[in-house]
DNA sequence: TCATAATAGTTGCATTTGCAACTAAATCAA
DNA sequence: TTGATTTAGTTGCAAATGCAACTATTATGA
């Protein structure tokens, strides 16, 4: 066997670069999406990845919810700061270990929630609409792959099947 | 017809959302691929942009490397700046119109760009190794559809088939 | 029981980013 | 011509980001 460099001059693309073309998916995704949350809600990427976790599973803590939308800490702190301040999430600080505090939402907070989640859901089936849902299933799947490269300490994405 | 909100309560978790898968993944990739070139050849990723469309093309003005590779101007502007410091690349302004300047990858320049480039692509090997060819193919066809209806004004993503 | 270490969360700060406003040069229109 | 527009590129600044250092609290172990 040859020992390495076996892969003499391919041609590099910038637009058919992976890490590229993935970094500007993204961002138009981002923005895109961003400006809507921003536009009509006044909530920020990182203030809605909160209420998205929140809505979905009550009652965690900062910790928790760094863990599950790969903020880090500082981030959620901010966000939830000011989710706080505007009355969107509560927090109720543990009295076994007081240095933890539960997030969940408000009354309110669950209002936004459902207020934007199908604009979310919408904006991604828009996103979607080129493709079957084979394709898409194939999709995630190969995104799910790549993660696991990109990122193999995360123990997420998971095979979550249903 | 029924109006919209033929969606009732499809499920919300973040991460299946597409939004927060692709902006993860991509997070962690242009980060991995960041720390690299910072690391091996202190070099960020605007200025490897800029290396990447000169290595391809030589030649162009700060505006046309501007749309390849969707940096805006500023970014262009200072990060070209600094490659021009270190003698990375030359700008000679144009004599028939003075606004513009042409911008060419030095000697320099392009021996770094030669070393980087092998390090590029065999990151991008890496990330698609556990796809097939024809997997590899269809996750290009798919961002590029995902990419049509993201930026639909950009005229990039073009099936550069050969 | 007291010093050390670990954990939860916050604060501070330096860097990056994105965008608006600007300068310089060229073009257009009267 | 020359005044108004457009284009190329730069500068400045406000906001976002990422990370280190910090406080407060709990756990550990001699």
């Amino acid at each position: 066997m040859t020992k390495s460099a076996d892969h003499p001059q391919e041609t590099l693309r910038l637009d058919g670069f992976l890490p590229y073309r993935l970094s500007v998916l993204s961002n138009a995704v981002s923005r895109k999406i961003a400006d809507m949350y921003e536009r009509e809600f006044d909530i920020s990427i990182w203030q809605w990845r909160i209420i998205a976790v929140l809505g979905e599973s009550d009652g965690l803590t900062s910790t928790e919810v760094a863990n599950r939308t790969l903020m880090d800490k500082p981030a959620v702190s901010r966000a939830a700061a000011s989710l706080t301040e505007r009355n969107i999430i509560s927090r109720k600080s543990d009295d076994a270990d007081r240095r933890k505090a539960e997030l969940r939402l408000t009354d309110k907070g669950r209002e936004i929630y459902a207020a934007i989640k199908p604009r979310a859901l919408a904006y991604e089936r828009e996103l979607l609409a080129s493709l079957s849902p084979e394709e898409s299933r194939m999709l995630h799947g190969l995104l799910t792959r790549l993660s696991h490269i990109a990122s193999p300490d995360r123990n997420l994405w998971s095979e979550t099947g249903e």
